[in-house]
DNA sequence: CCGGGGTGTCAGTCTCATCTGACAGGGGGT
DNA sequence: ACCCCCTGTCAGATGAGACTGACACCCCGG
């Protein structure tokens, strides 16, 4: 993965995905080794459709990814395994993912209503 | 900062701080340099007790710092500015972070009732 | 005394993510 | 036929966070 997430809305979306309890136990659970759904939510104890949310949203930050694979036996099962992201995050990096985010605009007026720094 | 933020919740508050919008554009604004609150509120034309809440979980995240300053001419000002942190994320950081914060639990039963991988 | 700029805090509203239980399938063994 | 395991999706309840307007308060300058 990219280390610098490039856009705002990138950089937001891995963010967002990551706020969370359940999302960061379900990355640190696939650090393990992949699994699929089912069989991962009796793991972390939590519903399944409830997870099938968190896992979509991982998958949208690309933070992990599903393979729809047919068993031997014919079945379908959906394996997530994580993607090795590395993301540095420092003042700076947000400070220009935020460039691609601002509608900002100059003061609204001022004529030197501020005080000094 | 540190590289590790250590703990599960400690890394949550900071994940969770940063995912929003406004409070990028926030510490995107103060790398330019520091600002007070009501001053803040106009550059970023927003509500200045939203910008209040949000400086304040940026501050309990430990991502900028606030004083309250008294200025010459004897009014209290309250300057934020960033904490110069760098944080690192990677899915074994989170790995890490996650144990502090696991209520898992191994597999219900199972006997053999999960696939192969 | 009044206006202007600042901080801090509050009750109330509203939007949105989360979470649950239930359903409709598909496929395989017995 | 029945049971078991899987995937995918949905309507609805719940809750937490975002957001607003208004208030109390401070200090100064005209």
């Amino acid at each position: 993965m990219d280390q610098a997430p490039s856009s705002g809305e990138e950089l937001l979306r891995v963010l967002t995905a990551l706020a969370s309890p359940h999302r960061l136990r379900i990355i640190a659970a696939l650090t393990e080794g992949r699994a699929y759904v089912s069989q991962l939510a009796r793991r972390l104890r939590m519903n399944r459709p409830l997870l099938y949310m968190h896992l979509q949203r991982l998958e949208a930050a690309g933070l992990v990814v599903g393979t729809l694979e047919t068993a031997p036996d014919g079945s379908s099962v959906k394996y997530f395994e994580v993607v090795p992201f590395a993301l540095g995050l420092t003042p700076d990096v947000i400070r220009g993912a935020a460039q691609t985010l601002e509608p900002d605009g100059p003061e609204p007026d001022g004529s030197g209503k501020d005080r000094d720094t």
